[in-house]
RNA sequence: GGCCCGAUGGCGGAGUGGUUACGUAGAGGACUGCAAAUCCUCGCACGCCGGUUCGAUUCCGGCUCGGGCCUCCA
């Protein structure tokens, strides 16, 4: 069924919503910026891949065929993005005494879990950056005309490219700055009238002191670099040093930037351009400045490689447990722990608009979770009517079209849920209609209301002091001395259910229920 | 210190120049041996001070508070 919404996505670049137009007719080609693999990912880590797949389930829903990569961070990325610092892969090798590879499969693994659980489709590719080397080494190579070596490394000269810094939104006196630097380079290059140049060189200068005295973090961390904002395509390993990650290249031994994977790998695998670059907000302000800096010099203009740059914000947390410093942080498998399905932190997270802070809390959570069972129980009365028509009642109609509207409205899925809770709250509405349309909601929202059972929501707490097979029993003794009608011996054992973290619902097909321990 | 963003009911969170979604919690009702679950119904909010306007929660300015980034992060 057609859908009839253009679809609008905001364009970090633009910083405006844009209609969606794809780059190959009939196809959206999608990179997201996966994780880097030297700890487990905690949920707040978690919210970037729900909203990449609900933004991949959407484009399918509006009939794309999507093409999506995520790429795996395996090799590059330093503990400071200014270029200073040890690789994370390296370090974390190094103080668990493993081998990077070890320390890569275990926490790929982890991540890939979480992915499982929160329902995330597989993309057409997972692309691990050391599987990229040689075609970093040529993809560097062919931009060294934009590079400077110094004894650190291959470095990028930002001054080069046009506009850099534009998808950060740098300050008004850094692009200013940037502006100048780069119309003098432009005059001194084109060799144009001295008298010109001599204008411009001022101006420049000018602007540097205007900046100068100003602390910019991302300054200096390396010596000798021509601009602040420079980073490394190629980082030497040091001399007298050997680490276990480190490859042969024209600019000596050593490993890639971390900036230089994401656009070796979705040219490669996607073409430049390509329709769509997904990350977190944070990678709004250094990695994919560069990244698109990496692309304008591949490919010689000023194109940013993605026609569309989207960045979810992050997820909020006043208790400070999601910190990766810390020892014990805020993971999927915890929240499984204390009773939670992983799907009702997915719902928690379409509670709220992708661009939204979202302020997690275990009310909020708990709250997700009591909504998510009752979706699910709506879709469960439906189920029956499961067959392969098309939607024809009116009122169905008008509901696809309110959900198709929230979601091709910049990914509006807090109100794209309304409308599918208005389908399952519909009274004498045709059933069959309403599932179908259900159905195809959740291929959107991938809450999976198709398969998922009020049972497999019911989740025994780690901490819980009894076993399921002891809940049936005493649920048989209660049961046998509610049909004598003595209920004070059923009423006894409903309260000792009940202090072991019991709930029971008679009147309920499911009968009994785990109380969450959060 | 610089840059940026935000402030909506108990909590979470959409949206809007004029009647303020929705979820959850709460209240009442139906059901129940009683509860619970479920279903129905219903309260409850737009940080403060100015300005623009017939009218502002919505636009503009200031203030206060909170958050993010610049310094590991999705």
């Amino acid at each position: 069924m057609p859908t009839t919404t253009p679809l609008h996505l905001y364009n970090s670049l633009s910083r405006k919503a844009e209609t969606f137009r794809p780059v190959h007719k009939g196809q959206a080609r999608v990179y997201t910026c996966g994780p880097t693999v030297y700890n487990y990912p905690h949920i707040g880590n978690m919210r970037a891949y729900v909203f990449a797949d609900t933004l991949g389930r959407t484009l399918s829903f509006k009939g794309y065929h999507l093409i999506h990569v995520i790429n795996i961070t395996d090799v590059g990325h330093l503990t400071d993005d200014g270029d200073a610092g040890e690789d994370k892969l390296e370090k974390a090798a190094a103080s668990s005494s493993q081998s990077i590879e070890d320390i890569a499969n275990h926490y790929t693994q982890a991540y890939w879990a979480d992915i499982d659980a929160l329902n995330i489709r597989q993309p057409e590719r997972w692309s691990i950056a050391t599987k990229f080397i040689t075609q970093m080494i040529e993809f560097a190579k062919s931009i060294e005309d934009y590079c400077y070596p110094l004894k650190e490394g291959l470095y990028f000269d930002t001054s080069k490219v046009h506009n850099y810094g534009l998808l950060a939104g740098l300050s008004k006196a850094e692009k200013r700055l940037s502006e100048a630097l780069y119309v003098e380079q432009q005059l001194d290059e084109a060799a144009l009238a001295p008298n010109a140049r001599a204008a411009a060189a001022p101006i420049a200068r000018i602007l540097e002191a205007e900046i100068e005295g100003h602390q910019f973090g991302r300054i200096n961390a390396v010596l000798g670099k021509k601009n602040a904002a420079d980073f490394a395509i190629w980082r030497k390993t040091p001399p007298g040093e050997t680490r276990q990650m480190e490859w042969d290249s024209p600019w000596g031994k050593g490993a890639p930037g971390w900036h230089l994977e994401c656009s070796v790998m979705s040219e490669k695998l996607l073409g430049l351009p390509f329709d769509i670059h997904t990350g977190g907000i944070d990678h709004r302000e250094i990695h994919h400045p560069n990244e698109i800096a990496q692309n304008q010099a591949f490919c010689g203009g000023d194109g940013s490689g993605a026609n569309i740059w989207m960045h979810n914000n992050f997820l909020i947390d006043r208790t400070g447990k999601m910190s990766k410093s810390a020892g014990e942080f805020l993971r999927l498998p915890l929240l499984v722990e204390k009773g939670v399905h992983p799907l009702a932190y997915r719902l928690m997270c379409l509670q709220a608009h992708y661009r939204s802070e979202l302020e997690f809390s275990w009310d909020n959570l708990e709250a997700a979770l009591t909504r998510l069972k009752r979706l699910v129980l709506g879709a469960q009365k439906l189920k029956e009517h499961e067959d392969e028509r098309d939607i024809t009642h009116p009122l169905i109609v008008q509901a696809r079209m309110d959900f198709d509207a929230a979601i091709s409205d910049d990914l509006n899925t807090p109100k794209a849920l309304t409308t599918l809770e208005q389908v399952i709250a519909m009274k004498r509405v045709c059933e069959g209609d309403r599932y179908r349309l259900i159905m195809q909601m959740d291929e959107v929202l991938g809450l999976d209301l198709l398969h998922l059972d009020r049972t497999d929501l019911r989740i025994r707490p780690a901490a819980a002091t009894m076993t399921e097979e002891q809940v049936t029993l005493r649920l048989a003794q209660r049961q046998e001395a509610r049909e004598t009608r003595d209920f004070e011996r059923s009423d006894a054992i409903r309260d000792a259910l009940s202090a072991a973290g019991i709930d029971l619902m008679d009147g309920d097909p499911l009968g009994w229920e785990w109380r969450l321990q959060l």
